[in-house]
Parts: structure tokens; sequence; C-alpha cells
DNA sequence: ACTAGTGTACTATATACATATAACACTAGT
DNA sequence: ACTAGTGTTATATGTATATAGTACACTAGT
């Protein structure tokens, strides 16, 4: 895992479990790895992980039982949520950075289609 | 000017300054605001106009006379690359994001162009 | 009861960012 | 020469982030 030292390192872990959630790598209800295990995997300090744990359990992504481990939420709702949310920040970043530009909602069109049959091909 | 405390004000006002520029709201080679009057029209201290302008000169975006101010590059080139650049950063951050959330190409467009004729009609 | 594995909490240190404040150096116009 | 307006540099303070290290509290299995 290599980070983008421009967004601090708890946001992108949070944003790494929530795709992991969204994909299905991380199931309903399923346990996760402990603080320590999840700092040893992704070269960490375990405090760092505590606070993505507290972060996602304020957004009701994960619910913690002491002693036990750190558990995802069993809410499929909150995931499907989730993931819209996810979506529409994607979006709204695309379209409004794009208009900054001074791109025209037509241009955005062609430059993602342009890319996308560059992605194809690859 | 609202800033979003999730990034350094100094990258959001380059990135403020350099939409300016594609805009054409600030020409080429013209000289602009000082740093101090920067400052106080941003309500931002002082030194942090003055990193933000030695990023941009490190970039090539802005040059600067000791003593007279600072000014923006001659090079049309500069700014078409710039925008460019900036362009496929959003682009990019796009298509990687909705990959990464599970989206195929085809969802992607279908998304986009539902949330453009929204906009339009706006 | 004991123990291993959890989460929780705390202190300390280092770095980046932003602010406040002040002083210095250069340039152009008077 | 002087002055106002530039950029430049420096010190100090506060906050957020990340790390290192330690200790405590709870739970489940033995």
């Amino acid at each position: 895992m290599i980070f983008d030292n421009t967004v601090p390192i708890y946001i992108q872990i949070m944003k790494l479990i929530k795709k992991d959630i969204i994909l299905g790598k991380l199931e309903l209800g399923a346990k996760v790895l402990s603080t320590r295990e999840y700092a040893q995997e992704l070269k960490v300090n375990p405090n760092t992980m505590v606070r993505v744990f507290n972060e996602l359990e304020r957004e009701g992504i994960t619910f913690t039982k002491r002693g036990v481990g750190t558990f995802i939420t069993e809410s499929k709702e909150k995931v499907e949520s989730m993931k819209k949310e996810m979506a529409e920040d994607i979006i709204r970043n695309f379209i409004d950075g794009m208009l900054e530009l001074g791109f025209e909602f037509s241009d955005m069109i062609d430059l993602i289609k342009h890319r996308l049959e560059k992605e194809v091909v690859q």
C-alpha cells in the first residue's frame, strides 16, 4: 500500500476499507483484522488504525466489541448509501472540476468516451 | 473564498490561480496582486501566499521580479500544458475512482449523461 | 484462574501547515 | 536621497497528523 502524502493516511485507509466493503472483499457483519494486524499489514502505526476505526464507527460503517474485535456493519442499506455517496462525490468532482477549467458538457462526454476507448484497448 | 480543511490552503490557492490563468482572468505576463494584497483579499497569512508563489514559480507558472512584483508566465504553451495536465488529473480521478467502486465503463457514461441532463435543467 | 488477543487510553516526539510578527533587501517613482 | 511598495527571510506559536512506546480493560477459550 502506497500512500499519497497530500492526504492524511487515516483518510486513505478509510477509503480503502470502504472500497473493500463495496466490492465484497469484506462481507457484512464480518470481523476485520485487529488494529495491530492492520497496522502491520499496512506498515502503519497502530494508533493510526485506531483512528481509522473510530471514524468508521462514527460513520456507522463498522462497530466494535471491546476485547473481541471490529466488525463490518450488518446493514446492506448503509453500504448501498455509502457507495452512492462515494460515487456522487466522484461525479461531482469531475463535473465541477471540468467546468472550472472552462470545459463544456459536450467536451466532458467526448473526453470520457475517448479515454474509455483507450482503456479498453489496453 | 472558503477553504476545504482537508487540503492545505496553499494548494487550494495554487489551483485557484491556475484556474484564473486558464479562464483568462489573469492574462499572460500580467502582474498579479502582491503577496500582502492577496493575503488580505483571501484572508490568509502573507507567508502562505509566499509559499503559493514559490511553488507556482517552481512549476514555471509565475516569475518574480524582486522589489517589483509577481507575474504570470508569458508562455502560452505552459498554460496549455497546465490545463491539459489538470484535465487529465480530473478525468483520471473519475475513471479510477469509479472503477474502484465497481462501476463499468458503460455505467460511467450513463451516470455522467444523466447528471449533465439534470445540470442543464437547473 | 489463567492467558492470548482484543480494544482503549495515555505520554512523548517529530513533521507539516498556518498564523502572527518583525525585520531586511531591492526597485521604481518622486 | 527619500519613500512606498515590492519580494525575502526569520523567529515564535498553535494545531493536526503520524509515529513510538507503554499500560490498562475487556472477552473468549483453556
